[in-house]
DNA sequence: GCTTGACTTGGACAATGTCCAGCATGGGGC
DNA sequence: GCCCCATGCTGGACATTGTCCAAGTCAAGC
């Protein structure tokens, strides 16, 4: 995590009391946070912390490609930390949970050239949509 | 289009002019409207709408599956009345327009067992982003 | 330890969506 | 064809998420 720090400095950022903490909160094990939920946890290591900031930081730390944005079909946007190992998601649809999965093969390739419109494609973002076994449960 | 209003009306709803028209628009050949968009149209045609009304029914005709919700990364949902068309989704980064795109092959079958973690998986969504040829023009 | 410009703050604002009490009306039953 | 009433609609208040800005603050190079 600390490393990612270095990252940051290294790439001329000021090193706020703020920005670490957002930071922190993002290594955390708690993956795949909403914007709202970020600002809960910071708040909790740096009580004044605003939420422009945290939005901010966020919207940072996207453009630096340090973190993904993610929408899955919840109302709020939310932001996973693992940015440099490629993956995909499998979201509870009753729940929200989501999980980072790892599927085989590459989706990329299977859009021919006829169906791309002309388009430059650069990226692909797969969603599985289910039921996790704690819903399946209940 | 017209057996869309026959189909809703066999599974029991009221037709009404409202409902009509939120239909219409959706049947139009502009995809993936916005529940604002969809609001402006219904109001071209039908000035007293309100946008109560809109949102209810669209989130009606979502949950009997006859229209899609697609959220790419934009703010606003985006409602897709190609419903009965398994396809996926080719969003410009820059405009943000949508084309659908049918790929060869089947992610489903991309997931294996050990990436599910007891998920009942139904249902895949893929998202292609890139550029389009508008704006690589630009 | 100064200085300076990048960062933060808090609050106003914008966009999207939800809810509700009361009114309007589609359509079945006559 | 007409009535009735459950279903649907309305408009506006409210909630949630996100953006913007002017003014104050502070990290880091000197």
């Amino acid at each position: 995590m600390s490393d990612l720090l270095e990252r940051l400095r290294g790439r001329g950022w000021r090193m706020t009391a703020q920005r670490r903490v957002v930071a922190e909160v993002l290594a955390g094990d708690h993956v795949h946070l909403t914007a709202d939920e970020v600002h809960a946890r910071a708040v909790a290591k740096l009580p004044e912390i605003s939420r422009a900031t945290v939005y901010n930081t966020l919207g940072e730390l996207v453009s630096l490609g340090e973190v993904l944005e993610v929408s899955t079909d919840k109302r709020a946007k939310r932001y996973d930390p693992n940015a440099h190992r490629p993956h995909h998601h499998l979201v509870c649809a009753q729940c929200g949970a989501i999980r980072d999965v790892h599927p085989t093969g590459n989706p990329m390739s299977d859009l021919p050239d006829s169906e791309r419109f002309g388009f430059t494609v650069s990226d692909v973002e797969v969603t599985y949509r289910g039921i996790c076994p704690n819903c399946a449960k209940a």
